[in-house]
Order: structure tokens, then C-alpha cells, then sequence
DNA sequence: CAGTAGTCTTACTCGTGAGTAGGTACCAGG
DNA sequence: CCTGGTACCTACTCACGAGTAAGACTACTG
């Protein structure tokens, strides 16, 4: 396994793509401290000076992962999403969007999810600023379609919840993944767009049919 | 400042003790690895190899640090919490009680939340164990008071979802210190239970007076 | 078939931090 | 005033991992 000598030449940026690739999954497996370049060098079948000549540092190559995980989420969140609907289907296309994008990519999330938020450095911005744009499109979403006279502080929070348990019932997911994504999605619409109260009384939302 | 050359005198419990409010506090600000077994010791005025003596290896000062704060923390919510009552209620005064705690005990919360489940090894052991208490709770709240044929597997996400939503709204708060608790704890409240569905229409849940 | 630009490597340096060896001060009870 | 025993210290060892120096290999260009 370890016999080979030299890599085969390749072009920069496909070199640049499958060391991206390797650190978003030895960063994922390991934490952002307990990787080590060399262990990335590793996996990405290449040799350590290449990795810093390529992405600089180990904080940037982990920011430049988070950028780009990051950017796939939201582009896949923003595709998926339905503008000019009604409240709770634009709610109910965004989630099964980012289930649908978790379910495949679970290293990208772990990346995302668990290593970024826990470093303290310039990494939680770039994570904090993707956060932040969910939590305003939620917050957007709510106060535009409310009646109650909602401050801005009230609809971020809720926002907030609703993304944490979003994030928290993704993560419940991995380790059961058995269930469908949109089965997964359906429960936390129900949750967040019935509440407690109504389900207790067994009434549900419903997503697709009619309309 | 550096001037200290003995320590003073003291029975190993209250030292011990010492010791781990300094590794609390110092896990919560730098994180698991960034946090040096050289700063804990400064930190709680003793030098290193009383750590070692009395709390053993950094990973088992972890543990232990987490298990003392999350024990900390069941009993402050399991003190909260009123039993025999109506479901509503109960979850009102869990919360209640959750992020009462969380408002004092600030650097507990963090170690707890972000630092211990960014690890993979034994501690995300000790925490998963927490949560899963907390977790199972709310499902059987959740079973015991609902109409509906709720699988197993509905009524635990849905608890981990609600759990989620508190985490995420607990880290919220840690960035708008400014409002109270029992505001933050309603908020959630509000949602879980009435859903964005009534909140949009103004119908909110009211807390105490009644009954 | 030079020359040169870009890919790729081996083999180091050097700081940092976990864990320890081998003591020194202080307080019993005899 | 000796004799332990427990709290406490300074000053190391040693591994591991980030980052680099210096050069070798390949391929295209005139």
C-alpha cells in the first residue's frame, strides 16, 4: 500500500480539488486540531511541501474547506427553495433542501457543523456568516408573514432555534440513517410549523397534494 | 503577578476542586486541545504535577469536568421541573430551569456544549449520555400526553429537535446576553408549542396566571 | 537537445505541550 | 527533636506535528 514512489503529474487545480477533498474528510474524521497535514498529505496521495505550496497553511486550507462547503450548502439550500409561495411551503422546500444536501455530503456537514463552531478563530466567521445569512432568510421568511407586531430581536431568536434544531436533528439523523430524508424533514416541519400543541391534538401539517 | 513562589496549604478535596472550576474555565475559553495542562495549573495557582497527581491525565480531567458539570445541570433541571402536571407545563418549567442554568454557569455550558461534542473519543461518551437522559424525557412527554400513534423512532427526533432548538437558542443568548431568561425560554416555548402556523396568525401560549 | 517553468520529493528544523523524576517545605504524633 | 506522611515545587524528557530548504523529475517550447 505504501509502495508508491512518485505521484503521477497532474494539472494544479485538479491537484487543488482532490487535497480539498481529502482534508474536508480527515478534518470531518478527526477534528480541525487532531488532523495532521501530514495525515492529509496522506490521503490526498501527495507529499506535504505540495499541500503548502497549493493552500498555504493548515488555517487556510480548513477556512478555504469551510468557504467551500459552506458555498455548496447554500447554492443547494438555494436551488432547491421556492420564492413567491406561500410561507410554510417555501419553509417546507428549504428544509428538504438541506436534508437532501446532508444526507449525501455527511463530511462536508460534520466539517461544517461540529469542527467549525468549535474553533474559536477566524473559522467560526466564515461559519458564523453562513449561519448568520439561514438565520435571516428564516428571519425574513417569519416576519414578512406575520400579523403580531414581531421585533427583530423576537424573530432571530426564533430563527435561531429553528436552525439549531434544524442542525441538531441532522446530526440525530446520522446516527439513524435508516429514515428517508423527507421523512426526517416532514417531522420538523410539523414541529415548527404545528407545534407541540396541535400534534398532542393529532393534527398535522401536510406537504405536497394539494395546492 | 509571578511572584507567588508556594502555594498555601490545603486539603486535597478543596484543591481539588480549585482545579476544576480553573479547567472549566479554561476548556470553556480555549477548547479541549487548545487548553494547556501548564495554563489550567496557572490558572488554579498549583503547578503541574498536582494535576497530575490528584486529577490524573488531561483526558481524564475532561471527563471528569463534564461529568461534574453535566450532573450539575440534570439536577438543577430535574429541580425545576414540576411532575403531575399538565404537559405544557412541564415543558415550561424544564425550560424554565435549562436556561436559568445556562445564564449563570456560562462557561460550564460551553464546555459541555461545544467543546465536549467536537471530540469523537470517550467524552462525547459521557455527554451523548446526558443528552440522551434529556433526550428520552421529552419523548416520554412527549408519548405519554399524545393522541397520535407516535412510533418510537417519531417521538425521539422530535426530542431531539426540541433539544436541539434549546441548544441553539442557549449559544443565541450567549451573543444577547441582554435579555432575561424566562423572555428566551418563553420564546422557545411559544414555538415548540403553538408552531409558526398560529404564531403567524397571533395566537400565542401564556405561561402562568392561569390555572 | 538545451532551457525553463511547474510538479513533486526527501529530509530536515524547531516550538510546544504532555507527562515525570527527584526533590523541598510543612504538619502530625511520638 | 526525630519520623513519617502529605502537599508542593523546579527542571527536566520526549514525542509529535507545523512548516521549510534544497533539489530531482517531467514536459513542453524553441
Amino acid at each position: 500500500m505504501r509502495t508508491e514512489g512518485r505521484a503521477k503529474r497532474l494539472p494544479r487545480a485538479v491537484r487543488e480539488r482532490q487535497i480539498m477533498d481529502a482534508a474536508v474528510d480527515v478534518f470531518s474524521r478527526l477534528g480541525f486540531h487532531s488532523a495532521s497535514m501530514d495525515e492529509i498529505s496522506e490521503v490526498a496521495g501527495i507529499s506535504k511541501p505540495m499541500l503548502y505550496a497549493y493552500l498555504g497553511s493548515k488555517e487556510e486550507l480548513f477556512a478555504t474547506c469551510i468557504r467551500r462547503e459552506a458555498t455548496r450548502m447554500m447554492e443547494a439550500i438555494a436551488t432547491g427553495v421556492e420564492p413567491d409561495q406561500e410561507p410554510d411551503v417555501q419553509l417546507w422546500s428549504g428544509l428538504r433542501a438541506f436534508f437532501g444536501f446532508v444526507g449525501e455530503n455527511r463530511a462536508s456537514w460534520m466539517v461544517l457543523h461540529r469542527q467549525a463552531s468549535s474553533q474559536g478563530g477566524p473559522f467560526a466567521v466564515e461559519l458564523m456568516d453562513m449561519r448568520a445569512r439561514a438565520v435571516s432568510l428564516v428571519a425574513a421568511l417569519l416576519t414578512q408573514s406575520t400579523k403580531a407586531p414581531a421585533t427583530k430581536l423576537e424573530a432571530e431568536s426564533l430563527a435561531a432555534a429553528l436552525v439549531g434544531a434544524g442542525e441538531s436533528l441532522a446530526d440525530w439523523w446520522l446516527d439513524h440513517p435508516e429514515e428517508p430524508a423527507g421523512v426526517v424533514a416532514a417531522r420538523l416541519m410539523n414541529l415548527v410549523w404545528m407545534g407541540f400543541g396541535d400534534l398532542v391534538d393529532g393534527n398535522v401539517w401536510h406537504p405536497p397534494s394539494r395546492r
